[in-house]
DNA sequence: GCTTGACTTAGAGTGGGCTCTAACTTCTAG
DNA sequence: CTAGAAGTTAGAGCCCACTCTAAGTCAAGC
């Protein structure tokens, strides 16, 4: 038998809490996990690879509902690999997009605290 | 008089809502705005200034309850630049590493919409 | 055989950030 | 003089993504 991990040990693995991976069972992200004859949920590898997957989704700000969707697809249509693939890169632009935005907030920002040292010196200069 | 403007027009420049902008002076991240005899708000150049920067602080990311505290370092301690440099540049490290985890998460999305279409390639030629 | 601890469920609670509502005032145009 | 547009407030409501609670089951160790 492949190495079926408890709850606990797969929220060590992926950094979600027990409370995390159950709610996003319940909420349709993870597909039914297998039981033991406890009912206490066994991990597959796979299950594994693809909660890491989905927190990757998340990471880059996919909502909850789109990672469900993409989810299901993926249970109830294996085949419909362009499909998912359109998802991927709907999001990916999105992505994009958010970078380009952090990116151009962040040099205000970085001019503000530029601002600031000049400000700093000029002070600095004067008290000299 | 320096051009004073409404609730409205400050919506439309800044893209925020005429909910949020209120809502915002609530939770004192703009200090009191100024008031036309009607109790109506008149917005100063100044105001939208600092307005549109917060706006960037948010877009990157800085909670609500931070920028109020640079927002009250600001109006209560002008002379305190270090101290509002030393918030910026926490919040630029912030800013820093989230953009590294989303490029690095992006780069798995990226290979995996490459996985889908090398299947799909796969898939052509098997059909042919 | 009893405690301890890891698990189960359904459902309630939390925190962040808005967003909207209701009741009211005030200005402007017809 | 009246309708309607734009503003005001306090406070309620909403959505998202968790996070926690209560009550219960089950297996292992003392």
């Amino acid at each position: 038998m492949e190495q079926a991990l408890t709850i606990q040990q797969v929220a060590e693995a992926t950094g979600l809490s027990v409370h995390t991976l159950r709610y996003y069972e319940r909420c349709d992200l993870i597909a039914p996990v297998q039981r033991a004859n406890n009912g206490h949920r066994r991990y597959s590898a796979q299950d594994i690879r693809w909660i890491q997957f989905l927190t990757k989704l998340r990471m880059t700000g996919m909502p909850l509902r789109q990672i469900q969707q993409y989810a299901t697809l993926l249970r109830q249509q294996p085949d419909a690999v362009q499909e998912r693939r359109a998802i991927l890169e709907a999001h990916r632009q999105t992505v994009l997009e958010h970078l380009q935005q952090l990116q151009e907030n962040l040099a205000v920002i970085d001019w503000k605290i530029q601002h600031y040292k000049d400000i700093e010196q000029k002070l600095s200069k004067t008290i000299l």
